[in-house]
DNA sequence: ACATTACTTTGGAAAGC
DNA sequence: GCTTTAAAAAGTAATGT
């Protein structure tokens, strides 16, 4: 009767709440991440397939849209680390990363581990560097991925290897350090997958 | 030749006692760590055999870090002696159970793991959060960590014999992944 | 540029928060 | 869920020489 009416208007107020709550952290997580529409409404949707199989139960909801996000992101394309998505939201790795593997489960989320060469443009753009830096460096990479050279190994330290060698090579050389920071890896990683691609696809970097 | 399998750990439990009054454990047995407020179990390392064992109040204890369930019986009945030469009152022999055994081993191929993420349920593959592929088995119910180099970790043992079987399973899907 | 140490992942039990 | 324990795999990271 009248308490089951007020009951459901609770339920309600607090399902609408949360939505709102969780639509406004989504917005401000992919505004400071630069993100583009498609990419936060490919997420809004993410999460409201959430909502509706009832898979925030025991989670919070913070932790859910930091998920949504990091998968929308892959699934456009336009990747981001777990890093930069933990950074930007206040989700540790560990828990997005978590919550991303149990979305993609029940959602049915197919995605194949992210392409290096997705990073490309964004760090080459970050560094200041041309088209044909660009375009070396996802040949490098399509070659690495034909000789097993990415398999194991983390996309972004690839990526930045490959986009050191591509400019180095036409001559619009970054340091390893430059390149590191943009990508969110170390030199010594660099350093590693550098020597890895040089020697298996036979590049000369002569410095 | 089948790929060696290499025993690297073996978790087991068991009872030896009822009551147990652990600050009076922790100062009989000498390499004893007993910090209630961070865990409610007192840590005890052994060299021989390798292994920590953690002792609770309920008197239930655990022990891992054996290379066999032998190896973790001999761990066991050494500080079952230590207390009961100490006056406590404990179980001589307990029923010891194997709860989880780890094993490695080399399948011997380069597998592409991108090609087994892309066509095998129960796949999890994330180079950007670990390097090695996630998979899941329902029979033996285990999980196996395969690499790009071939070498593979099993887990959530409870036999030999299931490794075994966990290992010619994997060989038989990526024979297929690789022919498909 | 090296080396060493340490953390990521997986599994399971224990008692308590 | 977390806390603690041990061990392996390969990659990445933090520090040290």
């Amino acid at each position: 009767r009248l308490r089951k009416w007020q009951r459901r208007i609770r339920v309600s107020d607090a399902a609408e709440r949360n939505l709102a709550f969780a639509l406004s952290e989504l917005d401000r997580i992919t505004s400071k991440l630069g993100l583009p529409r498609h990419v936060r409404e490919n997420a809004a949707i993410i999460y409201r397939n959430a909502v509706e199989k009832g898979l925030i139960r025991g989670r919070s909801i913070e932790g859910v849209v930091a998920a949504a996000i990091y998968a929308a992101c892959r699934r456009c394309r336009v990747p981001r680390t777990l890093d930069e998505i933990a950074e930007a939201s206040r989700v540790d790795r560990k828990e997005i990363g978590r919550t991303y593997r149990f979305l993609a489960r029940e959602l049915n989320i197919k995605l194949t581990p992210t392409n290096p060469i997705d990073y490309v443009p964004r760090f080459a753009s970050e560094l200041g560097l041309p088209g044909e830096v660009e375009s070396k460096a996802i040949q490098i990479l399509q070659q690495a991925t034909e000789k097993g050279l990415t398999s194991g190994r983390g996309p972004t330290g690839v990526a930045a290897a490959a986009i050191y060698i591509a400019s180095v090579l036409l001559g619009c050389r970054r340091t390893q350090r430059e390149v590191a920071e943009v990508a969110g890896v170390t030199e010594v990683t660099i350093r590693n997958r550098y020597k890895e691609l040089t020697e298996h696809l036979d590049i000369d970097v002569t410095l | 030749m089948e790929p060696e399998i290499k025993i690297v750990n073996v978790v087991v439990s068991t009872k030896i006692g009822d009551n147990i009054d652990l600050e009076e454990v922790a100062l009989i047995l000498e390499n004893a760590e007993y910090e209630p407020e961070q865990f409610p179990g007192l840590v005890c390392r052994l060299s021989v055999p390798k292994v920590a064992l953690l002792i609770f109040r309920s008197g239930k204890v655990n022990c891992t870090g054996a290379k066999s369930k032998e190896e973790a019986e001999i761990a066991i009945k050494k500080i079952i002696k230590e207390l009961k030469d100490a006056g406590i009152e404990v179980i001589e022999n307990p029923e010891i159970k194997i709860q989880n055994m780890v094993a490695t081993a080399d399948l011997g191929i380069e597998p592409n793991l991108d090609d087994i993420a892309l066509m095998v349920e129960g796949t999890e593959y994330e180079p950007e959060q670990f390097p090695g592929l996630v998979y899941r088995l329902d029979d033996p119910k285990v999980v196996v960590l395969i690499f790009g180099s071939g070498k593979v970790v099993i887990t959530g043992l409870k036999s030999e014999e299931d490794a075994k079987r966990a290992l010619n399973k994997i060989l038989e899907t990526i024979k297929e992944v690789q022919e498909l």
